[in-house]
DNA sequence: TTGAAAGCGCTACCAC
DNA sequence: GTGGTAGCGCTTTCAA
């Protein structure tokens, strides 16, 4: 790949004005312009962006770290964080971390040292370890050549102060979830399978579930508070094992939509009633809610808004260039979606989206 | 962010020594080494990989190009590459086309010009305009500071000779699908929904079920070949149709599971009878197969051994450093996963992986 | 074993 | 309008 100094040489200029040339200033007569474009054209230059990048220190690269693209979840998000990107001149940079905090810490790391514009990031530092805070500390203060990289955290805001977020109330999700069972759905012993008991979107779930019945007179009581671990595989084992105890229940509340077809599964093998002797309803409303049957009652998530917003709020930062004097956090809202697993002969309207 | 010159300052010595301590060389004492390692620790320096990799050429990022994260086919994929990417120092890079011709080359340059050690690309570069043809021609070509950038095409060999490729031979496994229906199945009216018909893998799977009637004694006709769009709204739309017009058939054959998702709800809604009146399959065995009801019988393509299998040839390609004499196209095998929709009461495994 | 200095490809500043 | 040149942070000779 030829460089700028080949196709000063060819144009027969210096290499300053090759420069003006690609970068676009005014200030280039038009026959030198004409010259110049066609050396370039000729020689299929472009321009080497980690050179330019060294000096400028502007990549125009923002890195997207997430746990896994494969968690359904996260490829909405990607969607909506692309249609904003594409919009201006950036390019994304998506790793994975698969919830290792080390592999967290390092492509923080990495992308900082890469002098990437900014990070999204959905984090799974739950840990309270002195390295996972040094860590968390640390997102504050990333820079390039003294210049600041602004982080924008997905799903929760992050423990460090100085980073803003992009969230939903999983509080408050829980809580209208579970107050719909009672009220709506009608059913009194709720079973809630969550998410690592560490996890402070799990936390936060606990305590909307917790208040939901609190407020509708009903007890509280750990024995219904299963911990879970994102898989179908998990709802499955522990609906079994459930009704196997003999534990009474009439319905699950499940912190994701996987969780909730692992038990959707266990039930229907059990031949148990769904909703009828038991409701079921999930978290997040991917697509999978719509394809199973009976369907499945979740919450709506919106994931794509997540993403773009976060995307937006990234550019505003950059434009900045320091961070703000109060740090923001975005709460996106969420919703239920009906379907049958909380009620029986409700249309389902399968969503015909891209998955 | 701390620079070697910092580093070198805090710790008394040179930045040659620096740059020893950091690149691990033995020739430097140990004494030194200690003042050097405390200083870096002191200043959290990490080295900006973007200088290194303008002197040395090498940055340790692998590119990979797909059309969509969200299309579950590539998620697979994806994990399969950052499973070999791990075990190596490499940093995985990945972005999307969303099927746009200009925005993949648009990458595969920008990828190029960022200097990256290799490019993993699910390409869709279909088309026969000059513009295109020049494109392809290119990706045997692509260079950095004059060594070659090697590129592996995944799913299907891109017309370009001097590009190596991961595949599933896709005639192959459409004529063992259709094969199926007629001999194991005993279907004979058998319908293919394939993908936009300018595509490689569609082409190959109309030729792949052509061949399957014929070796049967059946016919083909073209009224019996409907082009699709990936999405599961057009199986929906095109069964719809189908049987409106009263056109007789006992089975579809679809060129990816959503499509056949689609057909499937169709079907459902209007009260056919699967597998007995109609029988469904899909191809690529993503998770929604085996979660909708009745579970889709598909063709299973080995996505994460797909995905580890380039990255792997990617390593060698870039470990020796040039093209290699001989095009090298690697062909993974597929299998037929029976389900409920081609054989009734056939046990369905809910597979409880992670999506 | 150590340090000085050239140079990777580019931008930006300063002269002319 | 144009060209010369310093320097971004690093690696890599070459000398000492």
């Amino acid at each position: 790949m030829a460089n700028i100094k080949d196709v000063a040489r060819q144009a027969g200029v210096s290499i300053s004005t090759v420069s003006r040339v690609i970068n676009d200033s005014k200030s280039v007569s038009p026959s030198l312009r004409v010259m110049v474009e066609k050396a370039i054209d000729d020689l299929n230059y472009s321009t080497n962006s980690i050179a330019r990048g060294l000096k400028s220190s502007q990549t125009n690269n923002i890195a997207v770290i997430l746990t896994s693209v494969s968690r359904t979840f996260f490829s909405g998000v990607l969607e909506g964080i692309n249609k904003e990107a594409d919009q201006e001149k950036y390019s994304i940079f998506i790793s994975e971390t698969h919830d290792s905090i080390e592999r967290e810490i390092k492509l923080v790391r990495s992308c900082a040292s890469q002098w990437v514009d900014g990070i999204i990031l959905a984090s799974s530092a739950y840990g309270n370890d002195m390295k996972t805070r040094k860590y968390i500390e640390s997102l504050s203060k990333l820079e390039k050549k003294g210049s600041w990289i602004p982080v924008v955290t997905l799903e929760y805001p992050c423990s460090n102060p100085g980073v803003d977020a992009v969230v939903v109330d999983h509080k408050k999700s829980a809580f209208r979830a579970v107050d719909y069972l009672i009220r709506e759905v009608g059913k009194k012993s709720i079973v809630h399978i969550s998410l690592p008991f560490e996890h402070y979107m799990g936390q936060q779930r606990i305590a909307g579930y917790r208040e939901a019945l609190e407020q509708n007179g009903l007890l509280f009581t750990e024995d219904n508070v299963l911990e879970g671990d994102y898989t179908s595989y998990c709802g499955y084992t522990l609906t079994r094992d459930l009704v196997r105890r003999g534990h009474p229940f009439d319905a699950v509340f499940c912190a994701n939509d996987q969780m909730a077809v692992g038990v959707l599964q266990a039930l229907s093998e059990l031949e148990i009633q769904v909703p009828e002797q038991v409701a079921v309803m999930g978290n997040d409303d991917i697509f999978a809610a719509s394809i199973v049957k009976p369907s499945l009652t979740s919450i709506h998530v919106p994931r794509f808004e997540m993403g773009a917003a976060a995307m937006k709020h990234m550019l505003e930062l950059i434009r900045e260039g320091e961070p703000p004097v109060k740090r923001k956090i975005i709460t996106l809202d969420t919703e239920i979606v009906e379907r049958e697993s909380t009620k029986r002969g409700i249309k389902n309207s399968l969503k015909y989206l891209d998955w």
